[in-house]
DNA sequence: TCAAGTTGTCTAGTATCATAGACAACTTGG
DNA sequence: CCAAGTTGTCTATGATACTAGACAACTTGA
């Protein structure tokens, strides 16, 4: 490697070097707590220097993939984020019976307007108005998925404020009375991440991602949200249970 | 946006505004012919320096997708190509329908043993002889896809020397006094382009591929031959019709 | 013809990326 | 304890990325 293909591709080189690692861990290739090779032994296979293997570790390591002990080695921290795919899911539980934490984050939430599917989806008439709240998860500190989640601005006014609060679509709910809810159909596609979700999600361009379309409804079967996630398909591993 | 941010991620800041002019343009935001807003009005929806655009609409020009005309603005030139999925394609209708020239190229052609999957689809025994074709397929001068085909090599003995002549599967199949056939199940898939690939689609390292399996039955169901097709992604729109 | 708007080109400055070498601090195994 | 191997830190240098401003060259429409 050298700058020449930093340049013309647009990606540091440490960056290139952190990606390769953490696939290497996604991959099993290096599993939860495995001692990653030395330093030099790195940077001679990514034909690359010392100093930019260290830049990539940090960047690992401020995540939380990987731990740097002095004199020793640096080792494996995470494993795969296991995410069963139930009726009742939540992000926080599944997280949190991983032994990590779960966080939420508000990217941004806007007024919109209901187009003829998000209309059908959501029980509601193409135009009607919807808030519309982009949004984070991570375990630990390592982002795990974005959202898009459309809500009808009328049964829920002010949702967005209330996620910026709360940090939670749960929370959310129970703040407009609302209990408990299930997930609807599901639906489980790929692609290639684009670069603002690449960004948010600290992937490399180029990745794949997981795409889940689903619709929450309440109890008796009454749409409460829909959303459009996009998952780290290096980060997590979908769990259907026959 | 700013230096903070691609320190972050490590993704160059032009690499992230060209990305998002190409997802426009891939998704009709753009369409081909469009002219592009002018580079100060670019600039300021991603907050960037004009030049960092300018570099941005550089890369992109060397890749054939927009054109800048001095005085005047940044022009789209691509337009994908429209590829219905029906049981009856032909990849010569599709391409001549859209005002452009078929053309079809052998890579390789070599014998081959069916493995337990490509038995299955073909309704023979694994270990069955087979012939297997290395093609491509181009509309006017662009490549569209790389597609390898197997079949029986009991039923289409010197297959590949057929098709090296006929350079289309329609007319080999009519050299062997199949009229008409039907496209079977179809899985499409999507994922990364690979070295081989990617020199053969003259397309860049990384870039996403369309992966099609299918296999063609005649108009009894009687199998004839199954493909894994890999289309370059940036360059073909599939319809499903319902 | 002319003004406004566009792309093309140049200079300059700051921050980051990547390389290079040296040495300190620490762990491990013999 | 000691040698080998590991990570941590420092200085230094050159290349690249991004910003900033100015002006030239060109197109378009009034």
């Amino acid at each position: 490697m050298s700058m020449q293909d930093t340049a013309s591709s647009g990606v540091a080189l440490w960056r290139l070097v952190a990606d390769g690692i953490e696939r290497g861990i996604a991959d099993g290739r290096f599993a939860a707590g495995d001692k990653l090779p030395g330093e030099m032994e790195i940077a001679e296979t990514y034909r690359v220097n010392r100093h930019t293997v260290r830049r990539a570790l940090a960047a690992l390591a401020e995540r939380g993939i990987v731990r740097a002990e002095r004199g020793s080695g640096t080792y494996v921290e995470t494993q795969k984020l296991a995410y069963p795919l139930r009726s009742r899911t939540r992000f926080s539980e599944i997280v949190g019976a991983d032994g990590r934490e779960p966080h939420g984050r508000l990217i941004e939430a806007s007024d919109d307007v209901a187009t003829r599917e998000l209309a059908r989806e959501l029980g509601l008439k193409a135009g009607a108005p919807l808030i519309r709240i982009e949004a984070m998860r991570l375990a630990d500190r390592t982002p795990i998925c974005v959202s898009t989640t459309w809500l009808s601005a009328q049964l829920f006014p002010g949702a967005g404020d209330v996620f910026a609060a709360t940090r939670s679509m749960t929370k959310l709910l129970e703040h407009y009375g609302i209990r408990d809810y299930r997930r609807g159909a599901t639906r489980i596609t790929a692609g290639i991440v684009d670069a603002t979700d690449a960004a948010r999600l600290e992937l490399a361009l180029g990745r794949p991602i997981l795409v889940v379309d689903a619709t929450d409804h309440d109890l008796d079967g009454k749409p409460l949200v829909t959303k459009h996630s996009r998952f780290a398909a290096e980060r997590v591993e979908f769990l259907v249970e026959s």
